[in-house]
DNA sequence: TAACTGTTTACCAAATTGTTAACGATGCCT
DNA sequence: AGGCATCGTTAACAATTTGGTAAACAGTTA
């Protein structure tokens, strides 16, 4: 399964910020750049990236003061954050974790290793953290026993149409693109036809009675309560 | 293009090289075969693949020697390599990831699969051909998504509205002449009426609700932020 | 067998898109 | 002021794209 996840990257040095960028969108992932520390927390506010690197020596702010932000609140509990620096010394290094970060890299870094770290730490979070209980309104999802509960009476949804429900609903109001819907949902090996994700949308909306899954028209879908 | 690519595959196993090599030039590439390391090498020289598929095991040199000589060389630097092996353990494939090969498919391989794989991997390079995600201000960009935010919210623009807008907003301040627009984003051989750029304009302006297009009289249209 | 699931096909309706035409406003130049 | 060129705005249009839907089908499961 392909996980295509958005990266935002901060770092005063472009030449830095550029050669990682390109590859780790290379990769498949959907990146940000920062020039600073304000600009990190702005596009980290603006959209939750899953995953924060952050140089230490930023302008503005450093990278352990923005770290320190982003963990003080409960909207960026599951962000990960990897720390950047040319500081090697241990010091530096405990500080940064100590600050909440998930993993350590100093300078001079080669983009493969950066990106085979990266894609280490998305591993990880697949296994233990992509099983939530999500809650909407009145609606709950609960990824491990398949079920949807509105208003109190369970809804019984079949497994892709699970999955679809559950991706769309995992970011409430961001609009998923029709070929991350098929990566996220099908994976990247299957091909289906146009059709299929209309189909199965239909009859999510049929099952659910209610008005919660909006048509982007030429873009995708997205998850919204009315 | 007569051909969708150039590709190379290199595997000792003669039944494997066939099969493999049916399906891809049945799917209408143009398919390179190579029996060991060195062989794969020379090819990739005279030939110039889009794409080299590699077994790992292969006399004289293995999968991961000859992706570590083609990255050595920025004539290979676009050049796309799929790792192919029966080993399917993390430790190899970290290693095949980390030698810079852009997939990693075990053995054994279904056809279909290995095709799919690699429709994916020339859809994926040919999007994303430089573009990356802009950010300015309040407001990103992102030309993969086709979708522009602003303050968190998404704004969805029509194709050639976006087009325009990323046009305007890759260099933030420079001056579009009005040919320039027609010529990048209508391309040359288009012929369209005087006022269609100017409605263009004028919906974008509507739609982002801020003022960031400036007019240069007769001249041509400018992206910045008040 | 019957029910269900995932998918495809085919057709239809609806929305969107790109474009043009027409008209007004604005400013520039003499 | 008057004439000229440029741009803004609106409305309208046709072509196309897109998504919705029903029905059918093969594969699975119960």
């Amino acid at each position: 399964m392909d996980h295509k996840g958005t990266i935002l990257i901060a770092d005063d040095e472009v030449d830095i910020l550029e050669i990682l960028g390109y590859n780790l969108s290379r990769k498949g992932y959907r990146v940000l750049e920062a020039k600073d520390g304000n600009q990190a927390l702005d596009l980290a506010r603006q959209h939750h990236p899953d995953l924060v690197i952050l140089d230490i020596m930023m302008p503005y702010k450093t990278g352990i003061e923005v770290c320190n932000v982003l963990r003080s609140q409960p909207d960026f509990a599951d962000t990960l954050i990897i720390m950047l620096t040319a500081l090697s010394d241990e010091v530096t290094q405990i500080k940064g974790l100590d600050s909440g970060a998930d993993d350590y890299i100093s300078k001079p870094i080669s983009p493969k290793v950066l990106v085979s770290r990266v894609n280490a730490l998305f591993r990880r979070v697949q296994k233990d953290g992509g099983q939530k209980v999500l809650s909407i309104g009145e609606m709950t999802i609960d990824p491990v026993r398949f079920i949807v509960t509105r208003e109190g009476t369970d809804i019984i949804l079949a497994k892709k149409e699970f999955e679809l429900l559950y991706l769309l609903a995992s970011k409430p109001g961001r609009v998923f693109l029709r070929n991350e819907i098929l990566s996220n949902v099908w994976g990247t090996d299957v091909i289906v036809g146009d059709r299929t994700i209309d189909v199965h949308i239909r009859k999510i909306r049929q099952k659910l009675d209610v008005d919660c899954i909006t048509t982007v028209k030429g873009v995708g879908y997205k998850f919204e309560l009315h």
